[in-house]
DNA sequence: GCTCTTCCATACCGCAGGGTATGGCTTATT
DNA sequence: AATAAGCCATACCCTGCGGTATGGAAGAGC
């Protein structure tokens, strides 16, 4: 119910907000990131928060941009491909997306990009982390033999894929879900 | 900024104010559907809503039902498809939900799975939806000569690419979006 | 003309939550 | 030991918003 601090600090730092603002996002969305509810879970008050932030704002930035470092790293792992193994981490980066673990990860995705529905700021900042993504997997494409546009198309198919997926209660419509994820995986990747 | 009454009307009925949520459900989000900015809206006050409304959940609850009627009546207008044109219907239902028009229609979309996110009873409906309109097309791939598995896999990947596209800022991406997304369209119903 | 119903205005309560001011405790510094 | 700095508690203000109670205006029916 309440996020346990489970190293039981003595002093809370910026980033200690940071990461816990991101797993309210996760669960309760933008709308749930209060700052006297952040403070109740650190068993603390707000006079500590307006220690660390000037205001909510600054809260919100800091959480945004540590979101796009995060992605941006990412991005450059899965740039960092053995060359030959190109269409192995192009499987590697749907699975990743593909639920069950990692569901902290897509539930802040989802909530970023809904916060960016409405705030300019994290619009930019989702446009920038989907450049990357984007340009990221469309060398991999390429090194797998596709041409320029080919690359760029199933590079934005596959993203819309994953992200859409997650969009999708999905899980519960069929039994053998993972057969079809695999079918759907090779009509992006295959020939 | 404010909403008008295009027709001044003399009496609001429980149908006004489930549209003017709707519109508002799609350019501020499920947490900017307040009663009070509604009612405003309406250049009313919220004397009137809770004329017609017990409370803010009757409204919701009512968003949710009239949401989902009018995305089952979509389908169904789908699944009568003309005999030999079910390509042509699964072209258009891609073309529908990707942005330009229907803009309104998308960020509902996209509110109401965010909704569906913190909400039970909105999962439901969700759920409900998108077993429906995956049947729907999985009908459509089944009458175009595809195997059972492999038209639940593309309606599957139909549906999550349109949700994932409108997810994306991805209109600002590249120039010539028109023709990468000719490419995913003949990607996704292609041989 | 009178009453009753329908629909909305006015006024109020209660509470959650952002933000500020200030005081107190703890640790480091000299 | 005394002072300063870092970190948090307490107390308070203000606004927005959900919800309620009640009154008032306009038409319907008799």
């Amino acid at each position: 119910m309440d996020q346990e601090n489970s190293k039981p600090r003595q002093q809370l730092e910026r980033r200690d907000w940071i990461e816990a603002a991101l797993d309210v996002l996760a669960d309760q969305g933008l709308d749930g990131l209060r700052v006297e509810a952040l403070a109740k879970g650190f068993k603390v008050t707000k006079g500590s928060f307006y220690w660390h932030f000037k205001d909510r704002q600054d809260l919100l930035a800091a959480v945004l941009e540590t979101w796009k470092e995060g992605r941006i790293r990412d991005v450059s792992r899965q740039s960092a491909a053995t060359p030959g193994h190109e269409r192995e981490q192009l499987h590697r980066v749907i699975d990743i997306y593909s639920t069950a673990r990692n569901r902290k990860g897509v539930w802040i995705e989802l909530a970023v990009r809904d916060w960016a529905r409405h705030d300019a700021a994290a619009a930019v900042v989702v446009e920038e982390v989907d450049a990357w993504r984007l340009d990221c997997t469309r060398r991999l494409f390429v090194a797998c033999g596709f041409s320029e546009d080919e690359a760029k198309s199933r590079s934005l198919l596959l993203y819309a894929y994953v992200f859409g997926q997650s969009l999708m209660a999905f899980d519960r419509q069929d039994a053998k879900i993972s057969e079809l994820r695999e079918r759907i995986t090779e009509r992006i990747l295959g020939n």
